[in-house]
DNA sequence: AACGATAATATTGTCGACAATTAACGCAAG
DNA sequence: CTTGCGTTAATTGTCGACAATATTATCGTT
């Protein structure tokens, strides 16, 4: 799991399950959120289905208008790649601040976690890549110590990140090339060049968006 | 203004209530916020405090536990420096799109802007300063036509912002040179140089958080 | 007197009902 | 047939009451 935050309300549970039934496109992409349809599909009150959907709202999964209602937000090329513009500039950062920030142990367990994959990659399990890779962009993200960019990329980008890449099918490749990008990273991160880091991440998801928006032109 | 928010319902008004009453220090910042209290204080339902005080978390403006209950946020060196920290890597970036996207016309308007500025700060009205520096900001951020970028700073960190200026009494000065900063941008954003633009926008916001440090070690 | 368990209190979480606003439908006029 | 208006239906916004959880106070024991 991406994250493990503590679910304790009944609030709690909605807003997850709303939130990967979004991601997954079970709630397709663009569709309207009716609050009592939801209340009893979900069996919970329409109060704890207006929570759940107002905080999908701060993860801009749904957009909501006054006495109007909430919608599911659509995928479009053009947020797409806003979506990359904030991520190469908020990981980059990232990048730069777990240079500063991460301790010697979170780097060699860093480390340790990339030779991990690299086994399997080699191998070319290919479900792993996917796995691995948020795996790794979340190590760098809490490496930075940096609540702000903690909460606003893994509480909300990333999720918005794996429904295109469910939703337009982006399971596949750029697996060993990615791995590289990785290992450079981590390298500069482990030799503190807070500049290096910056710059690699920031290349690392500028290639990234670019073998999308590939994808997305030729399909 | 910072930004023209259409307020329609009741908890729109109230979220926009206690944001300035936080922002304003009215509200402590770090006390607890009784739901009960706050809504025979401001008349209105528990309801639409409820809704008011999770807007409010999403602004990372309070902190919300469950069954226990929200408290304001409390100002920290620490929570400063992060704060800048995401600053840097958000309004870099806008300033790079905003020297990529951004109309001649809007170009031009922003120039103008700064003149008058100009004017009224040779006069040493401090009082524009503070809104001027709001206002300039504000035009980046939306010139960047990153809906992400807007939300996230606009209708979030830019608060936090002022909630720290207001609360540790930041008026004052780098009036000069910071204008000289935003003119330097702003001619690297007409000249459509992204890379300079970002690197002049970086600088600028360090240069400003170096002075706000500079001010709490010396109270 | 200090500590722990238990009961009392207060606060948050959840629910169903009512009010307000918007969208849909039908009807009539052009 | 299309357009505009008025009424009806459906959805969202707001409210007060009840349930569940956490905090505080009380009491008994060591």
């Amino acid at each position: 799991m991406i994250s493990k935050e503590t679910i304790v309300t009944s609030a709690d549970k909605t807003f997850s399950q709303l939130r990967t039934d979004i991601v997954e496109g079970i709630i397709p992409a663009g569709s309207k959120l009716s609050e009592t349809e939801l209340s009893t599909k979900y069996a919970v009150s329409r109060a704890v289905i207006r929570e759940a959907i107002n905080r999908l709202t701060s993860c801009h999964l749904v957009e909501r208008k006054a006495n109007v209602g909430a919608r599911v937000v659509a995928l479009s090329p053009e947020g797409l790649i806003q979506l990359y513009q904030v991520r190469e500039a908020l990981e980059g950062m990232a990048a730069r601040l777990a240079a500063r920030y991460m301790s010697d142990d979170e780097i060699a367990d860093m480390q340790a976690l990339l030779d991990s994959h690299f086994d399997k990659v080699k191998d070319s399990h290919s479900y792993y890549q996917e796995a691995g890779d948020v795996d790794f962009h979340y190590r760098i993200v809490t490496g930075s110590k940096n609540d702000h960019l903690i909460s606003v990329l893994i509480d909300g980008l990333y999720h918005l990140v794996r429904m295109y890449r469910v939703q337009l099918g982006m399971a596949g490749p750029r697996v060993s090339t990615a791995f590289d990008e990785h290992r450079h990273i981590v390298n500069a991160i482990a030799n503190r060049d807070e500049e290096l880091a910056e710059m690699l991440m920031r290349r690392h998801i500028l290639y990234s968006k670019n073998n999308i928006e590939k994808k997305l032109n030729n399909d």
